[in-house]
DNA sequence: GCCCGCTAGGCAAGCGGTTGCCATGCGATC
DNA sequence: GATCGCATGGCAACCGCTTGCCTAGCGGGC
């Protein structure tokens, strides 16, 4: 690593920096204070308008006059070692930052952490316990006002590491007493097959179906995704064509599977348990000259990038990953009490917050009649 | 937002919390001093043990021992008032975090700091100036020690916002007067020609080339990029056989320049500009019974996750993200001077730090005789 | 006997805010 | 004219740590 530093042709030690100066000073309650002939006290009571302090409004107009003017903004650090609050929270995570699937999660929660003037702390720890207690405790000591633990793949796991205290929620998975924030897979279950249902299709292959996805340490959501499936078919008083089961969800078992669906030419429709399977499926389509929708339909789940490379654009019941992110940290703010926007808004705890997976209407899922 | 707070079951108003007790008391180094009859300040100079204070290493030790017997771990925010360091960075984006590119890239950084013990602070502005003034100037509150500026696509940028005197980088872009983090394109140019020449190739099309590319606020480095191609192909006495020239680096691009390659049958290799191109010469190859690598071989550019779907597994020269954030982030901190590890290692100032770009051999490149 | 110097460690100021409590001035009241 | 009370706003402690400067105590040299 060190050498790529010292790559490209050698020019003098010099580092990069802009307006020097503006270092100089920095401007404080006291410069406010000095400016308007008021005391320290007074003028952090006007600018955090305190209710119950008796300033008058003449008054604490001048100082905001003036500390727009001084181009004022408060010190966290300073704030957060008296009040003992940060206003920061952390987030961390097995592998999300860095992963395909979840890092629009990263994305919604900064966004709502912004809205409300917060910052994040982040870490990833690559799902070793040693790096997550870790991080949790350099996290305490900047005092950080709650916490966020975000997983790529939604399953139950311990927490190692000790949080006390801190209000906590986990994103996209499942702790013992904690609150999770997690998709409603059971109800996208139940839409993708009322959807295809609604188009008219009625021979349905699934194909994805593995017993060992049921372990909660593996995943938490699974299986309501599959019981949403279930329920639905019987519903409609269907049952499967034909299934292929398997518990790698890549595209060969799409392959594999496609393979053995076309054959059997009985299926006007296929669920696929996710966009690679599907993938997998639409390969094989190409290969064989099977027109997707016209004569097979494709709906999958999760919408993840891969999805916009495919051709027919996929139908798909997307994983609301930054809407899960932007819900989990606007609950944690609010159980924080200091999230601008969200507070007084009064939430009711429970042990899951479903959020709605959407189904994205593509091109792979015909009407047929 | 706020309803999908409230689905689900009702509960009870509860919210989660580990441990409550645990905050009760935080130790602090006067807890320290009391324990062991010193004063704090002694305490202090031990646990830091700072050069130049004269204490007994019976009484350090003693000291030690006590402030792990009580867990004790230094208050940053504290410190930081002090010291006016907060041992924390920024990382401000376009949509780093978010998108499938780059997303390594902050992993990178994240493992540098943690290294380190340092914390970063992350915000993303979706190329908003308005959003890149805001988080300069939160994370300025916060007193971090440092700047990176990281960007989805390495292109010439202005820095909106006032980052006056804080060391600052900029990951995968280019902002005048800055110190650049990039990857090393013509290098990788050259070696992905070399490659296929070594490999018996002399009939090579290519896919790709635009001159709008070069304006260095469309990108900084695709000129790069496509002049150490060329310069190899001269080099080696060659010229394309073939050249489809697009903007618009998608699999749309690729599908209909292999439709040309393939219907003239005259290269054996085929460069592509990126592995989304790529993707669309695959697809049309395996509608057209085509087989890569041994009918034609492809060689592409980024490595980005789309590749890991390819079948054959596709040979490319990797954009080294991961390397890049935690290069920069390295020397970011060396800059700073506090980094651990890093501190003491002295690094010559360039404008540029480049990042080798590695050729990761697959399956789609055939030698021929 | 006095002074010097060294060792070991303490004092207290400050970083920039927040906050409980007190002080001043003024008109109104008795 | 003394008292009261309210409207304004100041004082100073404190959050936990760092750091410049000072001190107590002791042994040795002249």
């Amino acid at each position: 690593m060190a050498t790529a530093c010292l790559a490209g042709p050698f020019r003098p030690l010099r580092w990069s920096q802009i307006g020097e100066d503006a270092l100089a000073k920095r401007i404080t309650l006291a410069d406010i204070a000095l400016r308007s002939g008021l005391s320290v006290s007074t003028v952090s009571m006007v600018l955090n308008d305190r209710p119950g302090s008796r300033i008058p409004e003449s008054t604490a107009l001048r100082v905001r006059d003036i500390a727009k003017e001084l181009g004022y903004a408060p010190d966290r650090t300073a704030r957060g070692l008296r009040t003992g609050r940060s206003e920061a929270f952390g987030f961390i995570s097995d592998e999300v930052t860095v992963t395909r699937y979840a890092s629009a999660m990263v994305r919604g929660l900064l966004d709502a952490a912004e809205d409300s003037n917060y910052s994040v702390l982040i870490a990833e720890t690559d799902n070793q316990s040693r790096r997550v207690e870790a991080a949790i405790r350099l996290m305490r000591t900047r005092r950080i006002d709650g916490i966020l633990v975000g997983l790529m793949r939604a399953r139950q796991i311990d927490l190692p590491g000790d949080i006390g205290g801190l209000p906590a929620l986990i994103v996209n998975g499942k702790v013992d007493g904690v609150v999770s924030v997690l998709p409603d897979e059971y109800r996208a279950g139940l839409d993708a097959v009322h959807y295809l249902v609604s188009r008219g299709h009625r021979r349905i292959a699934f194909v994805g179906r593995a017993p060992e996805h049921l372990d909660p340490r593996v995943s938490w959501t699974i299986g309501r995704r599959v019981a949403g499936i279930d329920d639905a078919m019987a519903d409609a008083g269907l049952s499967f064509v034909h299934e292929v089961g398997g518990v790698e969800w890549e595209p060969e078992l799409g392959d594999h599977a496609a393979a053995e669906i076309f054959d059997r030419r009985d299926a006007t429709a296929i669920i696929t348990a996710n966009d690679r399977i599907a993938f997998g499926v639409y390969r094989k389509a190409r290969e064989r000259g099977v027109e997707i929708p016209f004569e097979v339909s494709v709906l999958s789940f999760d919408d993840e990038q891969l999805a916009s490379y495919m051709r027919p654009q996929i139908t798909t019941m997307r994983l609301p990953y930054l809407e899960m992110g932007r819900i989990a940290a606007e609950c944690l703010l609010e159980r924080i009490g200091g999230g601008g926007k969200v507070a007084g808004r009064l939430v009711h705890e429970q042990d899951e917050i479903l959020v709605p997976m959407p189904l994205i209407e593509r091109d792979s899922v015909a009407t047929i009649s």
